[in-house]
DNA sequence: GAAGAGC
DNA sequence: GCTCTTCAACGCGAC
DNA sequence: GTCGCG
């Protein structure tokens, strides 16, 4: 173990001894570490795309910093976006090499959010997500069958993914589309794609947007869509034992846990190889009939925002 | 982690 | 100079 | 500005 604190490419490192979160069993050192050994291969993810960091401390509640602090060093390159909500405009960082990965590592941003489109071009997303969420409990298994019914039904569709874990207890289905897909195609398709996997084991699979309806089923969710973001492979997560969202090949998802892929074992298993590329097939376009099913289907979430303020009113008016 | 307020 | 407090998100869209 | 959700 080193001094507290250190210099590396520039970029002061500090407390590095101190821990990195409540049960993360890792100091900050650990995440530094960590970032820089797989820096080439979470960097690729990361570039050219708005960045959003979800930070921690120990004893605090996780934040999502999404606009850069007044004091980032200007080298940290970065894009304007509009921010309807706060009627202002956001400054996101463009993670593109190495200083600007271990500037984020010493502001404890432990899980890294890139868009699925890159800056300036958020209506041509380069990838579609389906996110599978298990419900509580030991439910890996659970998400490990569902994305195997996403698998069907892309292969139906005539194409192809690969997955990899959240890195909590879900896993991540990516499609890469073609240059020129729009967003309210690749949207629409998703939609479809949800769908799809729900009708072919609706005991398993459920698009419910509301916790309450989802009856113990996994989640196959469509909103990783537009301008949302999706947890980079290779980011660490603030979980327990601070795992990563890490690649696994199909043939593999019935032998891992997402326990298996933490920021102490992950750097052993990229030497030499980065099995997220390996895993990535090219671009595809977006069958027709796909996106046509995907464009009479309503947006889930819109539907349980009415719904929420429905209940929320009975809640009210029963006292 | 860093800045600002208050001592 | 020190200690304490505060801050660090978004959007979907009808109502 | 709200609602549910990630
Ligand atoms: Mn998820
Ligand atoms: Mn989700």
């Amino acid at each position: 173990m080193g001094a507290a604190d250190e210099t590396r490419d520039g970029v002061s490192l500090t407390n590095l001894d101190q821990p990195l979160f409540d049960g993360a069993g890792a100091t900050k050192r650990d995440l530094v570490d960590y970032l820089d050994a797989v820096r080439d291969r979470i960097l690729p993810g990361l570039r050219d795309r708005p960045l959003s960091v979800v930070r921690v401390r120990p004893g605090q509640d996780p934040f999502m910093q999404k606009n850069l602090p007044k004091y980032t060093p200007d080298w940290v390159r970065r894009t304007s976006v509009w921010a309807e909500a706060s009627h202002r405009s956001i400054s996101y960082a463009l993670c593109d090499d190495r200083r600007t990965l271990l500037w984020f590592a010493n502001q404890r941003a432990v899980e890294y959010h890139p868009t699925l489109g890159r800056a300036g071009h958020p209506e041509h997303p380069t990838q579609l997500v389906l996110d599978l969420d298990p419900p509580p409990g030991d439910s890996f298994g659970a998400a490990v069958a569902v994305a195997l019914l996403v698998r069907e039904a892309l292969t139906e569709a005539g194409l192809a993914g690969a997955v990899k874990t959240s890195g909590a207890k879900g896993l991540h289905v990516i499609v890469p589309v073609a240059d020129g897909t729009t967003a309210e195609d690749a949207a629409a398709a998703t939609r479809a794609l949800a769908a799809r996997t729900e009708r072919l084991d609706p005991a398993l699979a459920t698009t419910a947007f509301i916790v309450e309806d989802r009856g113990g089923r996994v989640f196959v969710d469509s909103t990783r869509a537009y301008g949302a973001t999706v947890v980079a492979a290779y980011s660490p997560r603030i979980r327990p034992g601070t795992p990563v969202s890490y690649p696994v090949d199909w043939a593999d998802l019935g032998a891992v846990r997402p326990a298996d892929f933490t920021v102490r074992t992950v750097p052993a298993l990229v030497a030499g190889r980065d099995p997220w590329v390996r895993a990535l097939p090219e671009p595809q376009r977006l069958p027709a009939d796909l996106v046509a099913e995907g464009r009479t289907i309503p947006v889930a979430r819109v539907q349980a925002m009415h719904e929420g303020k429905r209940r929320a009113k009975a809640r009210r008016e029963a006292g």
